[in-house]
DNA sequence: TGACCTTTGTTCATATATCGCACATATTGT
DNA sequence: ACAATATGTGCGATATATGAACAAAGGTCA
C-alpha cells in the first residue's frame, strides 16, 4: 500500500474514539490528546467532528460519545454471519444447562464476545457483544490460542500483558504453552477462577466446515456450585454437541 | 464552530464503516463509494485505512469488517454508565417473569438496544446491545417518543420510514401522535404485533432522579402465550418496579 | 471465439483542506 | 491574585481529495 492510500485523519478519529473507556467515559480535549498522543488541535477537531456528526455529546468541557456510535460496532455485528448463526444455539445450551453461554473470536490478545446468552449473573464484569477479556486466562482465549500455531500463540502470549487476575491465573508464558499443548489435545478448556475468583469456566472451539477454527463457545459457572472438575463432566457433550451441530453451518 | 474544525476526512470514514449493513456484509471499493456518495478514489483510501488498521479484511476484491470494529461501540456501552447499571436489573426482572428483557435509547427515529437479558428467543430477528428498531411500533420506541414534547415527537415521526411491518403496524401519524398521548398518560405503552406477527412487548421509561427520561425498559412476550390485554397485568407492576428501584440510581 | 461494451480498480497532477506549532485567552485551584 | 492548567486561533508546511484518464477484468452477443 502507498503511502497516500493512508487517510491519516481517519486514523486519528478512531484512535479518539477508542480513548473513551470503562474508566474515561467524559473526556476533555486535553485528556484525549494525551491518552492518544494526538497533539491538542487535533484531538479537538476530532471531537467537534464527532459532536457535530452526533458521535458525542459536548457540553464544552467534556465529551461524551452517544449511543449513535454503537452504529459503528453494529456494522459488524449485523453484517457478520457468525453471531446470528451462533445466538440461538447459544439460547438453547443457556437454558438447558442453566448457565451463561457466550461465543468470542480472538482479536490480538483479547477474545471479543460476538454473541451471548446470560443466564444469572456470576461475574462481577458485564459481558455484552462487543465486551473483551484477555485470552491467555480465559476459557475461550485458551481455545483459541490452542488453535493456532506454537509461534503465533507464543507471540500473542509475548504481547499479552501476563497480570495475575486472582492468586490461581497462569502468568508464566512457558506453563501456559504447556497447557495450551493440552488444550488441543483434549479439545476443551476449562479455566477454574483464573479470571475472578468464585467463576468456572469450560470452553470448546467451532470449527468451519472445512476444520478450521473460526470461534470458541463457553459455558460459565459459579464455582460455588459447579467445582472445576466437574465442569468438562456436565457441560462439555452440550458444548461438543453444539459444536457439530454448527460446524456444517460455518464457513 | 468553523469550518475548520472539522475533519471531513474522519467523517468520510465513518461514513464508510457503516456502509456496511445486515444485508451488506462484503463490498467492494465501488460499492462503498455508491453507498456513502464519496468518490471511488475516496472510499478506497478509507477502506484501505480501515484495513492498514486492522479494522476491515481485504482479499483484493471485498472488504469485510472485523470484530476490531467491535471497539468503537465497545468505548460507548463500556463507558456509558446507563448500560452498566441497568443490566444486573434486567437480568434480574428477565428471570422472574421469565421472558426477555431489554433497556434502549432513541437514537434519531430508532431505538437502539443498550441492554438486554434475553431468556427465550421469541423475535426472529436476533437483538443484542446495538440493535436497532424503528421507534414508531416498539413499545420502547412508543414511551420514549411519548416522553418529549409533542413536536419533536412529530417531527421524527414525519422523519421515519412508517412501514406497516405487519397489518397491525400503526403507520398514520396522527394515530401514532393519539397513541403517543395516552402512552405519556397511561406511563407505558403496549405494542401488539406492530413489529413481528406472534410478539407482545410493553414498555415503561426510566427516570433518572431529576425526572427526566433517560431510557426505557420493557419485556417482550410470545403473543400465543401472553396476550396483549394481559402484558400490563402481568407485567407492569415488575417493569414499574426496577423503574422506581433505578430513579434514584441515574443521572 | 473474438470484438465490443460495461464495470471496477488504480494512478496522477493539482487545488484544497488539515496538521501542528506558537501564541492568545480562559478557567481552575491554591 | 497568582500560578498552573486547559482551551481557542492564525498561519506556514504538509497531507489529502478530486476528477479525469488509464488499465484491467468481466460480461454480452454475433
Amino acid at each position: 500500500m502507498r503511502e497516500t492510500d493512508f487517510v491519516s485523519g481517519f486514523a486519528r478519529g478512531l484512535k479518539v474514539i477508542e480513548a473513551f473507556g470503562e474508566t474515561t467515559p467524559r473526556l476533555a480535549i486535553a485528556d484525549v490528546a494525551k491518552a492518544t498522543g494526538l497533539d491538542r488541535a487535533t484531538a479537538r477537531r476530532c471531537l467537534l467532528t464527532l459532536a457535530e456528526l452526533g458521535y458525542a455529546d459536548y457540553d464544552g468541557k467534556f465529551f461524551v460519545l452517544t449511543p449513535k456510535i454503537l452504529r459503528l460496532g453494529h456494522a459488524y455485528l449485523s453484517a457478520t454471519p457468525l453471531p446470528h448463526i451462533v445466538q440461538p444455539f447459544l439460547d438453547k445450551l443457556a437454558e438447558e444447562v442453566h448457565q451463561s453461554a457466550s461465543a468470542s473470536v480472538l482479536d490480538g490478545t483479547e477474545v471479543v464476545y460476538i454473541a451471548r446468552a446470560s443466564q444469572k449473573r456470576v461475574m462481577s464484569i458485564n459481558l455484552m457483544p462487543g465486551s473483551r477479556l484477555p485470552a491467555y486466562c480465559a476459557s475461550m482465549g485458551r481455545v483459541l490460542l490452542a488453535a493456532m500455531p506454537d509461534g503465533e500463540s507464543l507471540a500473542l502470549l509475548k504481547q499479552s500483558n501476563l497480570k495475575p487476575f486472582t492468586p490461581r491465573t497462569l502468568t508464566d508464558p512457558v506453563r501456559l504453552m504447556e497447557e495450551l499443548v493440552r488444550v488441543r489435545q483434549q479439545g476443551f478448556a476449562v479455566i477454574d477462577q483464573e479470571l475472578e475468583l468464585g467463576l468456572c469456566s469450560i470452553a470448546v472451539p467451532l470449527e468451519n466446515d472445512r476444520g478450521r477454527v473460526v470461534a470458541a463457545i463457553n459455558i460459565g459457572a459459579p464455582a460455588a456450585s459447579v467445582p472445576a472438575a466437574e465442569m468438562a463432566e456436565r457441560y462439555l457433550e452440550p458444548l461438543k454437541g453444539v459444536a457439530r451441530l454448527l460446524k456444517s453451518l460455518l464457513r
